[in-house]
This record gives structure tokens, sequence and C-alpha cells, in this order.
DNA sequence: TTGAAAGCGCTAACAG
DNA sequence: CTGTTAGCGCTTTCAA
């Protein structure tokens, strides 16, 4: 794979430049990266000119070899399609290169052989730091970076064992859930099914245990729990909703936003409407929730709070190693549409309000 | 900027490996750069053991200094978050690693000094090639990536007059305006509007283009146009959208997603619907577009080819410098929704259609 | 069949 | 104040 590469002309080199300035190597590179060494400002400006002549820019390459920093960071995700993750790379890429550095996006999809692959390679670019979203709950992967001493944060998917021995942002999962469900609670509905991802990675099992929490809180047992699982797809979200028509629920929580675009399709194939015929709940904010009418009632993750703690964070532990590692977790708050209409337990719901603490963001729009 | 990092504790070398191996650094460099050269197999496995042993992983800057390629490339856009590109950033970046490639996406905002600055950074780096997507049709940012000799494709923008001289993947901007047009006119409607995006860059202003000549084709002229700008942004849709209401036009060819994001939210907020009250077209396919009840029709470009082309073509040109640069332009289809309806001036249409050719993307279809 | 040694472009003591 | 010089980790003659 690494063959070599045929240079037309050799790029330009802190030689070229010193021969065109007539002073040596040593002080080109002083102008170059040293800032506090003092030159004669006449022989720092020779120097510049004859480098801007001749378009010299200093191979980063080279410089790291000699423990200079490298400039380059690396966000590894799972589903870089997904607008989460899209949203907060764009943010960290942002943060980055205010700090001088330029980041490396790649996308793992889903797949440990691959991110492995991936992480092999940005070791051997001696990446200065390393943001990741992992495939899976894979402790090998991370021991790579430790082993190369390359700074990381573990981003949204997290270790359920040895968490406090990584970097972690991420959002509760388990309040997510929470919160959809109790939403729709709190509108009087008491059948309420929950759509969900059939995978691997901890993430999705959260929730559903947050849906079970929040019902157990209005005196629901399992006998009230439907809880469907597929994979990752709009495909198999039609199929779950379809699954669903039958049943007895007046209420969804749609768990990932691939899986509500194919619920969503199937309800309008049917002919249905919302809050009408069924009230909907998502977990994130994908683009459409809002351009929907009646517009889509969504759980809000603090995707710019988690890219912005997940870039400092990672820039900190570059300048101190040292560190000892810290964990974040964000929650997450309702964004309320029109999907949520008043159920016809209506009653029961008053009684529940009553008996409980406030539940402030459970004010169901009507439309 | 660039910091010295400290280091804890010294990655593992060469060195390293040849002492476990007992042997000397240039075999073991030869057992991880030069399947070429034979070595006794007894030898190659001590290295390769020693090597795992220790975890050694070639470090790729100072391999690159003697000549080796980088493993880098770049993908430089000008609106990260745009899914037109984020798609074709999926795409490239896969093909990349399938070639051995780690890729840089880099996002310049739609700004030429963030883009230089990004591209000096990279020229820094050394990348093996870069993928371009130009913010503004500024000749010297390409220049420095020809100075550098680094291999480049310029993606989508395109530079209106010398063209030739670069690597280019684009699509046609003229015919995509051309088509969505044509689609309204084929199903009736004469009083057409064209909501743009008040740009810089040459894009918009081919598709304005390719309205009008869809517009003559049927025999219409200036005094038919309706044609509004307006920043890029959601809010501004809303305003155009707006601005329109007291129109005559019974249809809106809609120049671009945020845009007729903001254009949708407005009809929605009035009550209006499609293709009831106006018929729409949107340039581009925004997630949403399918989601929308009733869908919206689309002219789709294609991402998918284009991103495939732009790598491969990037690609070639690292292994051959000297190539020849290549122009590759692609066209757009209709998606067909449910936004079009026939217009009142039914019998006009019949009319031009039998005056006319073909037009056999322009059956419109009627919910 | 292997290894010694001369660099690649750059940095940082250390002299002058 | 500036330049000489010894590496950084790796590749690649060239000689053994």
């Amino acid at each position: 794979m690494p063959s070599t590469v045929s240079k037309s002309r050799k790029s330009v080199t802190i030689k070229d430049v010193a021969n065109k300035a007539g002073t040596s190597i040593a002080t080109v590179s002083y102008v170059f990266s040293n800032a506090e060494r003092y030159l004669r400002p006449a022989l720092r400006e020779r120097v510049l000119k004859a480098a801007a002549e001749i378009g010299y820019v200093k191979n980063a390459a080279a410089s790291s070899i000699k423990g200079k920093r490298r400039g380059i960071l690396a966000v590894v995700v799972a589903q870089f399609g997904n607008t989460f993750f899209t949203r907060m790379c764009v943010e960290i890429v942002s943060i980055a290169r205010q700090e001088g550095y330029v980041v490396t996006l790649c996308n793992s999809d889903e797949d440990p052989a691959q991110e492995r692959i991936i992480l092999e390679r940005l070791v051997a670019q001696r990446i200065d730091g390393c943001i990741l979203s992992p495939a899976l709950s894979l402790e090998s992967n991370t021991a790579l970076l430790q082993r190369h001493h390359i700074p990381y944060v573990i981003l949204e998917r997290s270790f359920p064992a040895s968490a406090t021995r990584h970097n972690f942002v991420g959002h509760d999962n388990f309040q997510s859930g929470y919160l959809a469900t109790r939403h729709l609670l709190a509108a009087g509905h008491r059948r309420i099914a929950f759509v969900g991802w059939d995978s691997p990675i901890p993430n999705v099992c959260e929730r559903v245990d947050g849906y079970r929490a929040a019902l157990r809180e209005y005196g629901l047992t399992d006998k009230h729990e439907t809880i469907v699982n597929g994979e990752l797809s709009e495909a198999a979200g039609w199929r779950m909703a379809a699954q669903l028509t039958g049943s007895a629920c007046t209420a969804i929580v749609l768990g990932h936003h691939d899986i509500a675009k194919g619920a969503l399709l199937y309800l309008q194939h049917q002919g249905m409407r919302w809050p009408g015929d069924l009230s909907l709940v998502v977990i994130g904010t994908p683009e459409w929730a809002g351009v929907l009418s009646p517009r889509l009632t969504c759980i809000e993750r603090p995707e710019h709070q988690m890219a912005v703690a997940a870039a400092s964070l990672l820039l900190e532990n570059i300048s101190n190693p040292n560190k000892q590692p810290i964990q974040r977790m964000f929650t997450s708050t309702v964004i309320e549409g029109d999907s949520v209409g008043k159920s016809e337990t209506h009653d029961q719901r008053r009684q529940s309000l009553r008996s409980r603490t406030a539940v402030s963001q459970g004010k169901a729009s009507l439309r």
C-alpha cells in the first residue's frame, strides 16, 4: 500500500530559504518556530521575505518527528451520516481550527474491525489526540491509543465497566427515554409503545430503561409495556410501525430518527394523522421534525454543549497528559411540537399529576 | 501556536524492534515497507513478532519525509453541514480508506480567507491530494496547491474562466434550474417564481439561467420572470416566500434546500397547501422532502457518482501527476413527489406540448 | 541474505 | 545575536 510518491520537483525546504536569505538553516528554523529567540528584526524580515518569494511552507511532518506536535486531531464516529454526529463534528472541527489543528474525520460504520484499522492508521500518523465514539464497547481499541500515549475522549458511546478510566462526554440515554415517556404519560397516555433499535451498544437499552422507569412512576407494570426492536433502518421503522397498528397503543416513543422516519412514512401511507390517531415523540432532532405539520415533539440532546465539552477536554488533556480522566454527562430537553395530544384517559392523568412532583415539561400542546 | 508536546514516554521505534529482534534497523524497515526485498522467512517472522510484542506502529510522518506518501487526503468544502456535501464526503472517505488513506475534512464556511488558512495548513501537512469545493472562484488558492505539487480536483464549484487547467467534477446547475422549471411548465404553469440565493458563486446564477431558458422555450418573456434572492438561510426563505404570496405565481422553484425549508415553514404558517395553493419543486434532495406529505418533487444531483468520480480522479492523479486535467459534468434528474399540480392554464399547455419536442420528464403526477 | 551509514527536513543545545 | 552540529524515525544505497 505505501508506495513511493513520484515527486516531479522537490518541495522547497528550510535550506532553500537559508540560501536565498544568505543565512543559516538554524536562523530560518527559529524564525518559523521559536518566537522567543531574539533575532535582529532586519534578519527576520529578510528570512520572511525570502520564504514568501520561494513559497516556503514548513513541513509539519518533519517538524513532528523532533517532538513538536503534529497539528492533527481525529474524530472517529460510528455513524457519520447521522446528523447528531455530523453536527457535533462541525462544531469540533471549528474549535480545533481555532487552536491550530486540522481534524481528520473517520467513519467506522458500526464495525469494530474497521474502527481498529482506522485507529491504527491514526496512530501511524501520530495524531495529537482523538475523539472516539466507539462502534462497540471494545476496550482493546482504546488500549491501542493508551499504549501510544495519544490523549482521547470517548464520545456518547459509553463503556459500562471501567468508565472512570477514560475521558468521557455523553448524554444521559436513560433520561432521554424517561423524558419522552413521561411527556406522553403526562398527556394522559397509558398504552405507550417504544420503538427501538436492536443494537449491541448500551445506549438503546438505557433508553428503554428510562421508558420503563417512567411507566413505573405512573404505576404501570410490565403488562403495559410494548417494546419493539429491529435493525437500524427506515425499512425496519416502517415494519415496526405496521406491527403496532393492531395494538391498543395510543402513543409511540420513536427511539431513533432513522427508525422514526420509516415509521412516519408508514403512518402517512396508512392515512393516519398525529396527534389525532396516535401521539408521537421522537428521541433526537432530525431536520424534518420541524418541517412536518403538525410538527413533531422531539427529545433534544445538547449537541453543541457536548461538542464543546469533548473538544475542550481533549485539548486540556493534550496540554496536560497526566490529568485525571473525567466524565461529563449531559441531559436532554423536550422540544415541544404538536404531535402529542391528550389521551382519553384524561381523568386518570389529572389524578396522576396531583399525586406526583410537578411535571413541568409534560405540558402537552394541543393543536 | 505550534508548542512542544510533553511526551511522557517516548513512542516505540524501529530501533526498539531491531533490538528486540536482534537485528538491524534496516531489516525492520524492509519488513514494514518493502515487500519485494527477500528476507529469510524466519527473520521476517522474528521481526514481526518482536514488533507485535512491543506494539510498534510505523511513524508515517517520519516515513513521509523520505519521499514516501503521507497517507492523508483532504476534502475542503464550503458548507459542511449541507447534506449534499456531507453525503459526498462519506462516500469519498470510504473510497479513500480502501486505498489506505485517511481523510481530513475541512470546512471553509464560504470564507475564502478561512479556505486559504486551511489550505496552508494542509500544505504544511504535505497531504497527498485534495478535493476542493472553493468558497469563491479564487485562483490564488489553487495556485498554492499547484506550487506544492499537490494533486487536487475541484468539486462542484467551478471556475468560469480557466476551467480546463483543473481537474473538475461537478453537476450542471443550468440543467437543474432548467429541469425544475420545465417540469412546472409542462404541468401547465406559466407564472413561475424562482427563489434563489444571492451568492457570489456562479452556481446559483446558472440555475437562474436554466430557469430562464425553460421559460423561453415555452415562449415566455422576461415579463413572466419572477426572481427573488436573499442570503442563504431559512429566515431568508421565509421572507422571500412571504414576499411572493401577493404575486400571481402559481408555482415556485426553490433554488436551495435551506431556503426551501424557510419558505415551506412560511407556507404552512399561512395554512397554504401544495400543490393546491402552490406547486413546488426544490433543487436538491433534503431528507425531509420525502417525509412531508404531500411529498416534495425534487431535482436530484448525482451525489454518489460525483463522489466516486472525484475520488477516482484524485487517486489517478496521485499515481500519475503528469496526467492532463479533465472535467466531468453530471446531470440531475427529477424525483417525482406530489407537490406539482396541473395549473388552470391547462389548454395553453396542451398547445405548447404539441408545438415542441417531447418533454418526457415533465409528466406531472397528480394526487 | 543482511547491515552500516548517509541522508530526508527540521529543532535545539551549544559555541562563538 | 547567529551559526554549527547532533540527532528525530525512517529509507535506501552500497558493501560485506
